[in-house]
DNA sequence: GACAAGATGTTGCATGTACATGTATCCTTC
DNA sequence: GAAGGATACATGTACATGCAACATCTTGTC
């Protein structure tokens, strides 16, 4: 389920390889405790972030498919789950009858709110005990939050 | 296909959200390159990685699974394609009958060998221009790449 | 030896994703 | 205002993956 050893080659696979432990173990752990939890995947959570982050509580497909690194196929059937969930709805784009809007329900907004918090509470302890395993690790990740853009 | 903005939350899930964004780019990087000019995929060529580092050029299913970090119906069916590419050969275990050694064969290794060229360079040039997008991420990556275990 | 319990892989099935393509709409130019 | 091309999604198809059920083999115990 998780990947446990770096295979000898260079410094930068090497590097990458670490990357790659980290981002596996993690993201294992928020999938099945969001999916345990509140019965929803990881994409499904992300988008329902972004769409909660937006003033407007709505965003066009591929706007959505480029915040949560999908393609736009993609998008299209994530956002149908959202639907058929009761989470968000489509909504046709006025001036741009190509457009499609996915619009965040209310229902969709708690249920991220609910899950917000498991999402945390698991971030939290998954990059706790990686530290931990990894003291190289945890400069790197303080490096990171030292709060960008 | 890249992940575009953080959705304003938690500072850690902020600091997870770059590391997300690193690894899609990088990650859909590789694999693009690995497939168009090496015509494998990523989970194949750290497969016959993990083989090639390997003193016999040999691993078991679940040994497998755990260094590429999937489980083992998915190593299973990796393993097949890698059978069937004629990159290694599956090779019953003489004193355990219920294993099963994953074999690399020549042609596993020089494919391999050649794959991982691309695979340096295009981390390299993915990480370098992560890098200079984003400062903080450059002191992470020095951090990490400060060699470890 | 025989049986129970555990370990090791494999297979059936459902799901999620990407790629290629189709359809409708918009925009630019003439 | 019609033609040609670009853009925004939807759909068909293929494939990789995970989970659960299964078969096979080993080990321990009697």
């Amino acid at each position: 389920m998780t990947p446990a050893a770096a295979p000898p080659v260079s410094d930068l696979a090497a590097t990458w390889q670490h990357v790659l432990l980290l981002h596996t173990r993690v993201e294992n752990r928020l999938a099945t405790a969001l999916q345990r939890r509140h019965g929803i995947g990881l994409s499904e959570f992300r988008a329902l972030g972004h769409l909660a982050a937006s003033p407007t509580s709505e965003l066009r497909m591929q706007e959505l498919a480029d915040k949560v690194g999908l393609n736009q196929s993609s998008v299209t059937r994530l956002v149908a789950r959202l639907g058929t969930a009761g989470f968000a709805v489509r909504d046709l784009c006025p001036d741009d009858k190509r457009g499609v809007y996915t619009v965040l329900t209310e229902a969709g907004r708690t249920r991220h709110a609910e899950a917000s918090r498991t999402y945390e509470e698991t971030l939290e302890a998954a990059l706790e005990e990686a530290r931990r395993a990894d003291p190289q690790l945890a400069a790197a990740l303080t490096a990171l939050s030292a709060h960008a853009s």
